[in-house]
DNA sequence: AAACTTAGTTATACCTTATAACCATTATGG
DNA sequence: CCATAATGGTTATAAGGTATAACTAAGTTT
């Protein structure tokens, strides 16, 4: 068990340091708390540039995939319609993007990167492949490949990948 | 680049399925989604004992170390303090917990577990479990405690475990 | 032409996290 | 010993992320 004397408010907070055993055999939470890490820190690394990882996860799409439309970028980035809406309108406020009108589809926009959009993406890949790095300081290479690996097989179970079971 | 015609938005959707291959490279991107899928999962699993992937974490610390206080349980859950209040208060009104008076400080709750807490955390901890099964499935058990060994690494960069770098 | 669907939007609600400020109590230090 | 500081718990508040329903305008189907 976490500590030997039966009541841990009673012991020294040094006792505590395997408070949460039971919890970390779950990846479930032990991924949470190294994100909620990584997210702090890429958060912090966007925001001198004006974006969060939100925003600087649809400006990339858009400027890797120029005309496309908002329900297509919604569906790239796994996240639902209307919640894209306010991150365009703030790419859009800070002159990185613009909709523009369809050809096909009139109900639809074009979303396009601009000059400063094109150039700021640029910046912030830096900026977060510097993050990207700490990551890698604190993994082997080959680890920390491994590691994204597993996340997305986590993200998207194939058949034929699994272990013993 | 993802797609080889210039406008994305005249292209089919399946010509976006790599759309997001820049952001691929980056771990946080891939662990955001791959936390988004277990957190739901989790929260699902969790649900219909009236659950919630945060309670169940400080129902859990709290049967393991019965008597801590409220500030202990915060650091340890790496919450801060005021976020745990509304937590505890769910626990001790659902009455799986109760806030005693500490006997060192007046100030102070010891928290433990009613009955009904450890019982109702043992069957939690059970559909945990299996839903960790699930993520067992989608990778090799090594492998799964590779990811876990990773995630800690990230959350708490240790010297010396560095690759190359 | 009517019915259905889709693109984007609005409004809303809930959860999580973060911060400042407060009260009661304990610890510190002249 | 009393003034000051620090701590435990709380309240209020704000911001971010996610989810759903409902609306409009435009396109599609029959």
């Amino acid at each position: 068990m976490p500590g030997s004397s039966p009541r841990a408010g009673d012991r020294p907070d040094d006792s505590l340091i395997a408070a949460d055993r039971t919890l970390r055999q779950f990846s479930g939470y032990t991924m949470k708390r190294a994100f909620h890490v990584i997210q702090s820190d890429l958060n912090a690394a966007l925001a001198p540039l004006g974006l969060r990882m939100l925003s600087f996860s649809a400006l990339v799409v858009v400027v890797d995939n120029p005309g496309l439309r908002q329900s297509q970028l919604a569906e790239v980035l796994a996240i639902e319609r209307p919640n894209l809406v306010l991150v365009i309108d703030e790419l859009e406020r800070a002159g990185l993007i613009c909709r523009n009108p369809s050809p096909d589809d009139r109900r639809a926009y074009a979303l396009d990167p601009t000059e400063e959009g094109r150039a700021l993406c640029g910046t912030a890949i830096h900026a977060v492949q510097e993050h990207e790095d700490r990551v890698a300081r604190a993994l082997a290479e080959p680890e920390r490949q491994a590691l994204i690996a597993a996340l997305l097989r986590i993200e998207t179970p194939e058949e034929g990948e699994t272990s013993d079971g």
